[in-house]
DNA sequence: AACAAATCCAACCGCTCATCA
DNA sequence: CTGATGAGCGGTTGGATTTGT
């Protein structure tokens, strides 16, 4: 296949930020003779670009349909949904939002909605829990319940090796894990405020845990507690059966659509949290161990408030969300992405794939 | 106030696909 | 069939702006 000329191989033409002598150029030519064959266009519109950049001018900025400003929530919300579905296919998803761009959309997602998803714990990518925070806490469940030690006693700062693969974020953390297990002489801990206090930290716990360094940590905190015989290995946690444990837990993972609700909540109205608190509570006791050393991370943020905008998709390109902070925004983004979403997914994207 | 770090986003780059001679 | 070209896509870059110290 033939490879198209770029821009780069070219001289004397320009490159860089465009004047608004050039914007106007090029929309006077495109206004007279209409777009496309963009390769001879600005030569004939005077203008020393090449085509490409001239078309990416046009469809990025200077087209007359273009939607600028903040996104709104509806438009968050789809962009979501519609990413679980197709992945990065970003003119696909902007077929989908009037007056956006591809380019614009991908922007706001790297720079926005990636973030608050990674802060609540949810892999960007696959739209599911993030696995190794689950590990994470598997790894320090299953040391501590099968060894003599208490959380006392176990201080991991103290670990030889431990300070210098972890930093004291993830140290406190995972300390104050170990004990608030401790203090329930339960394996049936409530890890929701536990998980709300530690937003940040959690954050950090994905790099720091996506490297190799996780296995030695492991295998330090292995040692120490002397429970090799026990230990949750790797292998059988990414065994899990996410799936089936969707199924498990219905309500925990069940698709909540944030237009039920209005944004902000009314005050005094109750929040999905107290109804989350008591469905999880209530929930049927899972049997298998490894279900059991699951937490709940990010599961419980996820439910933590409701709300949304009901902005109409097509209203003015200057909508903006005042008043809200960005943990509500977070929170209210959380709300509307759930695990489930292939299969209840409420727009229809066959047409599109 | 000054500087550094972080963030944002327009624009660029390299690639693939479709079309046509 | 083959190669040239146009068009479009997704990833990346770099400068401007904002935020933090």
């Amino acid at each position: 296949m033939a490879k198209s000329s770029t821009c780069s191989d070219k001289s004397g033409l320009k490159k860089g930020p465009w004047t608004a002598e050039e914007d106007e150029k090029l929309i006077d030519y495109i206004q007279k003779h209409g777009h496309g064959r963009w390769r001879t266009l600005p030569k004939n519109a005077g203008l020393k670009r090449c085509g490409k950049s001239c078309r990416l001018r046009w469809i990025n900025y200077l087209r007359p349909d273009i939607k600028r400003g903040k996104f709104s929530y509806e438009e968050e919300e789809i962009i979501i949904k519609l990413h679980s579905v197709l992945g990065n296919k970003w003119s696909t998803i902007a077929a989908r939002l009037p007056g956006r761009t591809d380019n614009e959309i991908k922007n706001y997602w790297n720079t926005h909605i990636k973030k608050k998803l990674l802060r609540m714990g949810i892999d960007p990518v696959t739209h599911k829990p993030r696995l190794d925070l689950l590990q994470l806490y598997s790894v320090l469940n299953s040391s501590l319940s099968n060894s003599s030690l208490s959380s006392h006693q176990l201080n991991l700062s103290s670990l030889p090796g431990l300070g210098s693969l972890l930093n004291p974020n993830l140290l406190n953390l995972a300390t104050s894990l170990l004990s608030s297990q401790d203090n329930s002489h339960s394996h049936d801990v409530n890890l929701k405020s536990f998980h709300e206090n530690n937003i940040p930290v959690i954050a950090q716990l994905h790099d720091q845990f996506q490297s190799s360094e996780a296995n030695q940590v492991q295998n330090q905190i292995h040692t120490y507690t002397d429970s090799s015989s026990q230990l949750l290995n790797q292998t059988q946690f990414t065994e899990i059966n996410l799936e089936q444990l969707y199924d498990t837990l219905p309500i925990t993972f069940s698709w909540q659509n944030p237009l039920q609700h209005s944004w902000p909540p009314a005050s005094g109205e109750p929040t999905s949290t107290t109804n989350c608190d008591n469905r999880i509570n209530s929930q049927s006791t899972i049997n298998t161990r490894t279900i059991d050393n699951l937490p709940n991370f990010g599961f419980t943020s996820l439910l933590s408030t409701t709300s949304c905008s009901t902005t109409p998709l097509n209203s003015s390109s200057t909508t903006h969300v005042n008043g809200s902070t960005e943990d509500e925004k977070d929170s209210y983004c959380s709300n509307m992405f759930m695990f489930g979403i292939p299969c209840s997914l409420e727009l229809d994207v066959s047409g599109l794939l």
